[in-house]
DNA sequence: GAACGTCGTGAGAGCGCTCTCACGGTGTGA
DNA sequence: TCACACCGTGAGAGCGCTCTCACGACGTTC
């Protein structure tokens, strides 16, 4: 069986009875042709199902037509967690005007293969890339191709020449430890996020200055990594360790939410008995009960600004990073 | 400013010293290659920072390297609404060892323009279209321009000459409807999904029919649109017009999730005084208080069935429709 | 009636790549 | 020593499209 050829203009022009350019000229909605030509064209490509071939006309003017969001985590993960979810959602809705597709790269952190093959492949005119572990070498692809390219979140590496979009994890940390010991608490633990991930470990840090400041101690410490089961076993170990809890920093909403439905279980009200902070301020932190008290992730705000950061990247306009402010939502869990 | 062009198969030549043919073996790891023009040509692709461009290689050598999933619903919806979450997860899973890439397009269901000339647009491969809603067109598109594409769930308008992969819809608002009969209840009411979809009219046509067979009245309907919210709203709606409701079917566990809430708001026991059966087995339903008794919803069997019926398609063999089985999870809820 | 636009159209180059074919050089067997 | 296979390489065609340029057929103007 001969392989079915796919109708191409130039089949279309000679169904049309007009030439290649014209037929052209007529998909492409250029004005300046007769109305009979326009007419036979159209009727052409109907009746043979004709579909420009993308390739052939990038080929000859190029035009960015796809940008690559690039996220290593595994599949489930990127639509379970919340933060994932609506960054993406702003950063398909930032791109809905334009002409720019949106590609959805993922997989396991670990295995990074599929994407670089993809990245070096030229699949993709550009790269928003969200959540960076240690061990990504990703960025080092972006460079040796010199691929335009954002981070969602900074590198854990540091400054590794391509700009980055952030909230100040930081200030973040530390503002949930003054809120915690403004209320009183004295016994304050925390549930860390990923460890080989900058927010992680930022997060930990302005915690730990924001209880240093206030003279306690700060090796009340967990580790978790931003999932929901890591949260509850986290809450678990801390309790194990340090039944006098009073006080809690939860490094992200989903985890935060699973650390109160283990506490909860355990017969500890919160915030009577412990107070939580968590942080993003995702939709569920206002639906659990008690309401969370969380700290603003300006998710919408970073996916516009990359996308906007990224844009300029492909029209040879220089990027450099920004880093926005956060903000606590004061609700009831502490 | 000149235009920064871009390095090509025939710079890297060049600065290797090889011919074009050869740059281009070993970009494509052609075994035989000598090993001094192999290492030239590596060298002189790190060093430019090349690319290959991906609409060349397409060009000459057609093979599909991409799908487009469609969903046309708000981004944000998209996201939140956990069937379309783990459906979109399953399906790159399933998609993850082939080099074939995941495309992502949304939008309003009112305005599938962008959507439509973007399958037109001929960027891609095939389609896998997500929720068809009465007034979307878009299958003449596929139709029109015999676009590979496959259906998740029954378009609304019947057949249209595209395969589609559903489950049992019919069947699972009746097993829904019997089981709320064989647990003694007898004022039985419904929360549907969006009236303009298969599958929400689907649900109710099985569950009227569950109820007919009992010889209950099935009256007690209450029109959802799928969304959270309209699940709040609908059960008050229904209690307004019938206080002495005793069961209730509803169409997604997303809706039912938030009837329950708002049940349980107004001091109504769920099950005691309200019997809930949801439908989709999604994660929420396992971890809402009490866990929810659903229908189950084998999104990821429909994912990958989509996914081998578009690959089929794509080479040549033609795919017919598969409708999967449902079954009842029998939680705590009724 | 000549000179000059304007408009619709076609011929043809060329985008960056892959792949076929041809060719020279080397190794092997008679 | 010659015939032949084989291997690494280069020349060149051509994928489907856009776009420039040229050209003929008409007005329009003086």
């Amino acid at each position: 069986m001969p392989a079915k050829r796919l109708p191409t203009l130039e089949d279309v022009a000679a169904r049309a009875g007009v030439s290649r350019a014209t037929a052209s000229r007529v998909v492409n909605m250029d004005p300046r042709v007769g109305s009979a030509a326009r007419e036979a064209v159209q009727t052409a490509v109907t009746e043979l199902g004709y579909r420009p071939n993308r390739n052939a006309r990038s080929l000859v003017r190029p035009e960015p037509d796809s940008i690559a969001v690039v996220v290593p985590e595994a599949e489930d993960r990127v639509f379970t967690d919340p933060f994932f979810a609506s960054l993406l959602a702003s950063i398909t809705q930032s791109l809905a005007d334009s002409p720019v597709q949106v590609l959805l790269a993922m997989g396991q952190p670990g295995n990074s293969l599929k994407i670089e093959r993809y990245l070096r492949g030229g699949y993709t005119d550009g790269a928003i890339v969200v959540s960076h572990h240690r061990d990504d070498h990703i960025w080092q692809v972006l460079t040796e191709t010199r691929l335009p390219a954002v981070y969602v979140g900074r590198p854990y590496v540091g400054d590794v020449g391509i700009p980055y979009v952030d909230v100040n994890n930081h200030a973040g940390g530390r503002l949930a430890a003054e809120h915690l010991v403004t209320a009183g608490r004295r016994c304050i633990g925390t549930i860390t996020g990923a460890m080989d991930m900058a927010a992680g470990e930022d997060r930990l840090a302005g915690w730990r200055q924001g209880l240093h400041e206030a003279g306690l101690p700060d090796d009340l410490v967990e580790h978790g990594d931003f999932s929901s089961e890591s949260g509850a076993q986290a809450v678990a170990r801390l309790l194990a360790r340090q039944p006098e809890l009073d006080g809690l920093f939860v490094a992200s909403d989903l985890m935060a939410v699973a650390a109160i439905h283990e506490l909860q279980g355990r017969g500890i009200r919160v915030p009577e008995d412990v107070a939580v902070v968590g942080f993003d301020d995702s939709q569920a932190a206002q639906l659990t009960r008690p309401p969370l008290t969380t700290l603003q992730n300006p998710v919408a705000q970073m996916a516009t600004t990359a996308v906007s950061m990224l844009m300029g990247l492909l029209e040879e306009q220089p990027a450099s990073s920004v880093v926005l402010e956060t903000e606590l939502v004061h609700r009831a869990s502490a």
